[in-house]
DNA sequence: TACAGCGATAAGATGACATTATGACAAACC
DNA sequence: GGTTTGTCATAATGTCATCTTATCGCTGTA
């Protein structure tokens, strides 16, 4: 006994529609001893009687009649699995889980959500704000589609691409405003606030200054650069932090904003995921639309390059 | 491009199930290469990747999470296919389309379909009361399962069972009870009352009388057995009636039963059906509740066959 | 009685699908 | 660092399902 087929339902169909073999024959686009015994084995495998053949014409039975109704149903299912996948093969679909590092994620998120939401509509975003090392790891697992972080990553299994760069700029009190941008060498003399361990902009920061991982002397830690700058504005200290922060964590501190002089401190920001992964296609079209927001986010603060260049050495 | 197949959504399900395709090839009792290939002709069928293959496993993508789910429906509605077949293969089910003639039906059908619904809870029972060759035709149309009927009826396509003999009785006015009962020349000079054309029960009437289609003189058309009897009672003439529908029609009505000396006046009432139905078998089976339901029936009138020969012999 | 319509059956060709064997690749393990 | 292991993909091949064409048998009709 061979198991039920969709083929078998699809003929069943076809000969309940029309009571006639030769007429469900043609409908299929097979020849009439093909149903004749698809049918004859269909009934078999369900040891029923589905039609009544008479010399006239055929008949569905009793129980052929619920059977089609049901028939009908599954068919009508399966066939819309091949429509669902036709109209999400291109567009992205569903859930889109994207993790974003905390020295990134408030600045950037509320635009690319919009943008995205806006550009897919059948896509419901989640995001993840951790930090690198979980990120991958999540990743990996993954427990994440893809994750917008500093580069290089440098895992072998993971696509990078760069979407921008950006630089960090020294907060100070506000009454430092106007005083001399100190080195890197000064930098370190002086008390600097930092993100606690684990967050990539803290190695970045004490990379710049030479430091390194080893501790120096009077390193607070914080746990987010609004807590940062909150301090600084206290007196407490200075600090470090990207550009892109500078709009949104200097709005309600007395602070200064100063930029360093060539060699300037920056990183990289790009977004990663699985090189195995089947949406890497439209995930570089969202790396895209990320690049986008992200470079339209910044012509807002600084309105022109040019302007932005003159800004940075006026205040050098 | 091959179609869909439930093979390949089967081998999907084990495959989403199990992430691994070792194993789901294991539930699947095949070989490995086997689910690999299914898996992607799936795959190519819809145009979308549905699993994720990394090095260390095997994961949905988004869109073969949507696809799990209504996968799993649906592979639950075609086990739920076969079990409807096995579960209705005996057991009769669905909707039964019986036609009676109606010097029977009046009778016969509330202890039927009593019994019927009773033995059958998931049975529901569809009657259509009409002359006999209509019944046939609708019989032979499929609009009828089954039909009882006085038999013969030799058609060649269908079953005939017998399911008993009932004799007719003579309806005579009140007043003549005791006469002697008339043979049938007598009846022949009386005023005879007889269903409209069509009815099997007037062509048998007529037949004992030999007057056959003949019609007689003076002939009175009445469109029912209680009709007839409510004539006779008027004292319009007289009328036969088959046996069965004595203790229903003389309930309410002043007149007299006589039973005829040998010859009785008799038919055989049957059930029939198209020999290519697939309930035969079920169908026997109801034309034996059935005739158990008449020799109920017919025991509550005349307690005991012996009974009834006394009362017989007694009117004759 | 011959004919036409229709479904069932038979025989041969084709294609789908399984199996076994093997390849490719990454991870894990001396 | 090479080897082993685990895992999925691919290849070669055999088998079975299923299609097609040809034909039969039955039934109702001219």
């Amino acid at each position: 006994m061979t198991n039920l087929t969709l083929k078998q339902l699809r003929y069943f169909e076809a000969l309940a529609r029309h009571n006639h073999f030769g007429r469900a024959a043609d409908a299929c686009a097979i020849s009439q001893p093909a149903i004749s015994v698809q049918i004859r084995e269909l009934e078999e495998t369900l040891g029923t009687e589905l039609f009544e053949r008479g010399p006239r014409q055929v008949r569905l039975t009793n129980f052929g009649e619920e059977f089609a109704l049901r028939v009908r149903d599954i068919l009508r299912s399966v066939d819309e699995l091949a429509d669902l996948a036709r109209s999400s093969r291109d567009r992205l679909v569903g859930r889109l889980r994207i993790g974003v590092i905390p020295t990134i994620a408030p600045y950037l998120l509320p635009t690319i959500i919009g943008n995205l939401s806006s550009m897919h509509d059948g896509l419901d975003i989640h995001v993840r704000e951790t930090q690198t090392q979980k990120l991958i790891q999540e990743l990996a697992d993954g427990r994440l589609d893809a994750a917008i972080v500093a580069l290089p990553v440098s895992e072998p299994s993971l696509t990078e691409i760069v979407l921008f760069a950006e630089t960090f700029v020294l907060v100070r009190p506000g009454e430092d405003e106007g005083k001399p941008v100190p080195n890197r060498e000064m930098l370190r003399e002086m008390r600097l606030l930092l993100l606690e361990e684990g967050h990539c902009f803290r190695d970045q920061a004490l990379s710049f200054c030479n430091m390194h991982s080893a501790r120096p002397r009077e390193l607070l830690d914080g746990s987010s650069l609004s807590t940062l700058v909150q301090m600084v504005s206290a007196g407490i200290g200075v600090t470090l932090i990207p550009e892109m922060a500078v709009p949104v964590e200097t709005r309600s501190a007395s602070v200064s904003i100063a930029r360093f002089r060539s060699p300037q401190p920056s990183r990289t920001i790009g977004m990663i995921w699985r090189k195995t992964s089947p949406i890497a296609k439209q995930l570089l079209r969202i790396s895209e639309i990320v690049r986008q927001s992200a470079d339209t986010l910044r012509a807002q603060h600084n309105p022109t390059p040019l302007a932005h260049l003159l800004n940075l050495t006026a205040t050098a």
